[in-house]
RNA sequence: GGAGAGUUGUCUGAGUGGUCGAAAGAGCCGCACUCGAAAUGCGGUAUACGCAUUACGUCGUAUCGGGGGUUCGAAUCCCUCACUCUCCGCCA
């Protein structure tokens, strides 16, 4: 959540930026929440001089009794009603204030950063970097302003070249390739679990392992440590990252011994810096954890849902940072060029998209989508999101450091992208890499599968 | 699952109702001594909120696992939850 110090600092900023995100009411919500804070304090300044008071008394029925004054220790005794009356009331009084305005606080989106587009949704996301691309007339529409709007060129608007693309491709989609090649098994997964949660099978499941062994070797490689941690967690931690209040649905939720299934490894992997004060000089904190994500998908259908383009259970390599204020867009470069890397190497047609401030999520100052693109269905699927969530998380958290210079504790930042999700790369692997022999194995992929070819 | 013992500051560890935010030791930081280091000596060493200030704060409140209660007063007594350890049971 927000600090207060950022909306004292610079009020008019805040609301300015919640506005990009689309966030309704802005104005009002920080005036309620300056509004609260106005009652805490005066609520806190009477508590704290009735309490200074009552101490007073105690300590001097504490000397009186010593002494052996009964009586007039009595008599002060009776002095302290009114006070702890007083006391009482205005202590709900402040804390009545101070979980009113946490509760709205809570409620209200990280301010994003300037460089984040205007705009309300996914149509206004900013193209900043394409890769591998086959067609060069869209790099050369790419190339031109060095970044355009999504819709600008994208084949939604360009239909000529998508039409011709399509018509030209006797691709098949994933899901038909993971039956020929029996990699995948949909029905099974049905059976025993429900819909959205695939059986990997033979090379299919091999696949996911090469997948997963490959994503920790890189990320081993550029300097994070590996951490496996539960795939379960309290509700705390669910507070830490902002699922909770608001994404409650989301999650499963294991009710007797009120745990949640994992979202995604940034859960526990950043709350393992709940509550914690760290040296400056052990910055930035870079962790990597492969783990399986769980995601209840509410209200998602069609097309969207079809084989691997959105599943319930999937594995994930997730990196996540806790820097500095100072060096944090730093690390979010390194991080981006981590996941482009990753990308490159797997031979995948890809684009990287600035999101706008109405289609980033709730919690990011900023935040990079990685998308590749499926040549049997034609589209774009979302692999990666990386983000800087500036100290927003860390607030919640509690997650601070000490600072070299003045020995100051601070909040830090924080940061996490995946590196990555497996289903969209397997299904963009599957579909464009696709031969009459049979589906090719990028090369950096070789050497963690074992083969260059699933037959 | 049953029975019992615990949880104190960066760490070890004392403290069973009254100047206890907390003894002592270790660690760490600063200063002195030294050519330098060690040793030694002196001083400092939590967080949040409030208040004050140009600045330094001999300022106030809260915090001894979390929450609640008893009391004029709680680290200390009671209730409750979480966690740790020991024994029994069960189990991979």
């Amino acid at each position: 959540m927000l600090t207060l110090k950022q909306i004292y600092d610079d009020k008019a900023r805040v609301v300015a930026g919640l506005e990009k995100k689309h966030f309704a009411g802005a104005a009002e919500a920080i005036d309620e929440v300056l509004r609260l804070d106005g009652e805490r304090k005066a609520a806190q300044q009477e508590k704290d001089a009735a309490a200074a008071e009552m101490n007073k008394i105690s300590k001097s029925i504490g000397m009186l009794m010593a002494q052996g004054k009964r009586e007039e220790a009595e008599a002060a005794k009776a002095q302290t009603g009114a006070l702890k009356a007083q006391i009482a009331e205005y202590d709900a009084k402040m804390s009545e204030a101070e979980e009113a305005q946490t509760k709205l606080l809570l409620t209200i989106p990280n301010v994003p950063y300037d460089i984040v587009p205007e705009g309300a949704s996914a149509e206004d996301n900013l193209a900043v970097t394409i890769g591998n691309w086959p067609n060069q007339p869209m790099i050369d529409a790419i190339a031109k302003d060095g970044a355009v709007a999504l819709r600008d060129w994208n084949g939604e608007v360009d239909e000529a070249i998508a039409a011709e693309r399509i018509a030209q491709s006797e691709k098949l989609p994933h899901w038909e390739l993971a039956k020929k090649y029996n990699l995948i098994d949909f029905d099974l997964g049905v059976k025993i679990s429900g819909a959205g949660f695939p059986v990997y099978i033979g090379q299919g499941a091999r696949l996911q392992r090469a997948l997963i062994n490959f994503f920790l070797a890189e990320a081993n490689k550029a300097g994070y440590t590996e951490i496996m941690p539960p795939t379960v967690v309290n509700a705390a931690s669910g507070y830490g990252t902002g699922q909770l209040p608001d994404k409650e649905g989301q999650m499963y939720h294991c009710e007797v011994d009120d745990l949640y299934l994992i979202p995604t490894a940034e859960v526990p992997v950043t709350n393992l810096y709940r509550d914690v004060i760290i040296d400056e000089a052990q910055l930035p904190i870079k962790n990597c954890a492969y783990t399986e994500c769980f995601r209840r998908e509410a209200g998602s259908y069609g097309k969207d849902v079809r084989g691997l383009n959105r599943l319930h259970e999937f594995s994930k390599i997730e990196i996540v940072r806790i820097d500095t204020p100072e060096h944090s867009d730093a690390s979010h470069k390194e991080m981006l060029a981590h996941v482009e890397g990753l990308l490159q190497k797997l031979e995948l047609p890809y684009r990287i998209l600035r999101l706008s401030g109405g289609d980033m999520s709730f919690t990011a100052a900023l935040c990079y989508d990685f998308e590749v693109y499926s040549e049997a269905q034609h589209r774009w699927l979302e692999v990666s999101s990386t983000s800087n969530f500036d100290t927003y998380q860390a607030n919640r958290l509690k997650c601070r450091y000490r600072r070299a210079e003045d020995k100051k504790v601070t909040l830090c930042h924080t940061l996490n992208g995946s590196a990555l999700a497996l289903p969209r790369i397997v299904a963009a692997l599957l579909e464009n890499n696709q031969t009459e022999e049979g589906i090719r194995i990028p090369k950096a992929l070789q050497p963690f599968f074992g083969d260059d070819m699933i037959r």
